[in-house]
DNA sequence: CCAGTGCATCGAAGTTCTTCGATATTGAGT
DNA sequence: ACTCAATATCGAAGAACTTCGATGCACTGG
């Protein structure tokens, strides 16, 4: 009764097999082995810090759900640097997805993702 | 169009008040400030971790959604001290609670947490 | 009252994360 | 070509995290 379409996570996730083996079933629904607790946990890292989520929060809205890097520094208050860090991880944990227009590179939200990782929690909301 | 019930997180989250503001409005639906950013992040940096995602799917699947300590030691594989203070980030961060009985202590999941965690980074999903 | 068991806390070691300034890279415009 | 602007990458410093063994504490059973 429980279960969840797909999990082909954008970015470079490690592997796309392994991320399909981690979808699927909620965390609460029955134990969850190593590995996809592992899985799981990487994703959960890359959200888990203030300036990340304020990111992805500024990204998902802004027109098209995307943001130039540039519009994204001065709201964070942090050096260039370290967005540009911060947006490698959410992108390589497949949240965001970059395209470079002449000297910009634009972030977007990738559709799905967050909702995705919203599922696997969602155990307990869904009984 | 958008909204969400409530995040009365149990445990000792820094402060209720602070929690009913960090609650309400999806990640992706408007710019998050920084201090939902970092109440939020404290939250899914509790869960961001292999061992305690494990930890929760166990107590999750236990009958009466909760185990005693000594029940989770052998499961995780780690030292008791350890198993102890994940335990212990996971009940600070409001996701488990904990009730003595006896000599043993039992941790339970507190109903509804996880969902509204889920909820918050829902906004995608929810569209 | 004493030994034993289950769990929490403490202190330390090693690892990982966040952040920065400096530097490399790539594209745009002159 | 040269220069400037926007990003990415590198290396380093400091903070935070994970884990352990040792120890402390509280309750149980003789």
């Amino acid at each position: 009764m429980l279960q969840i379409t797909d999990v082909t996570l954008v970015g470079d996730v490690t592997d796309v097999a392994a991320d399909a083996a981690a979808c699927c079933i909620p965390l609460t629904r029955e134990t969850i082995d190593a590995d996809r607790a592992e899985d799981l946990a990487r994703k959960l890292k890359a959200l888990a810090d203030p300036t990340r989520l304020r990111l992805v929060s500024i990204v998902a809205a802004s027109q098209g759900e995307e943001a130039c890097v540039c519009d994204l520094i001065e709201p964070v208050g942090l050096s260039q640097p370290t967005v540009s860090h911060h947006l490698r991880i959410l992108m390589e944990a497949g949240f965001l997805s970059r395209s470079k227009r002449g000297t910009w590179a634009y972030y977007k939200l990738v559709p799905g993702a967050l909702g995705q990782l919203s599922q696997l929690l969602d155990v307990t909301a869904s009984r």
